[in-house]
DNA sequence: GCTTCCCATGCCTTACAAGGAAAAGGAAAT
DNA sequence: ATTTCCTTTTCCTTGTAAGGCATGGGAAGC
């Protein structure tokens, strides 16, 4: 009996359904391309790209702080750079926690 | 005996003296004004300018935005206003109390 | 007369969109 | 099966509206 091996999991997207995932056009997922160093989608010899699971989720990071917070291309290209090695996110992390134990240092001496 | 009793705490700053504090042009301050609702000088008859420290502040905090995080004017006017109601510092606070809670139960129930 | 202010216009850059050509994938006809 | 036609999707290059100030000319006060 014949079943379906196929598409369990997608190994590449095309720029077009790439772009409908954001709903942006294809040329914008290409000059983003050109300006993010981290966008390095795999090409054919005619030039069509094919983008992994993890493209995908970089440009979601790109457009997140582009079109929802507002970034620069620039501003994000930064902080893009600042999330790798995780400091920035890691430092506020830090910061609410050492709040929440002084809260709940408080909390004890209370009881 | 004269002593001095002016410049204790300055009331009002200049828009020359505002440009020098940050080192921008006196215009992107005219301009920045134009943008952000923000920002409201007193003006005199003449028109020049007069800011409080609580201007200056609401300057520092779009030249961070804008010169050393990159948003853009529009990112930068959103983030404010997220900031006065501080509701999105707020829900990721919670986001992250949500997360700790997560793990302080798990801790629980290993004891 | 030198500084400091105003406002209006000019202008470079940013961030895409539009346009046109080439390739790929059928459906219909031969 | 192969040719022709049509549609779709891709590519890359060039065009362009808005963004973000800088400059220039003039008035007012010291």
């Amino acid at each position: 009996m014949p079943y379906k091996e196929k598409e369990i999991t997608k190994l590449y997207y095309s720029i077009g359904e790439v772009a409908k995932m954001f709903d942006v056009s294809t040329s914008l997922i290409r000059f983003w391309e050109s300006e993010f160093d981290i966008l390095k989608p795999k090409k054919n010899k005619k030039g069509d790209r094919f983008f992994t699971k993890k493209d995908v989720d970089n440009l979601h990071l790109i457009f997140h702080l582009v079109k929802e917070r507002g970034y620069t291309l620039k501003g994000a290209q930064k902080k893009l750079k600042e999330n790798k090695d995780d400091t920035v996110n890691h430092f506020e992390v830090v910061q609410q926690l050492k709040k929440i134990r002084g809260f709940l240092e408080d909390v004890r001496s209370g009881l």
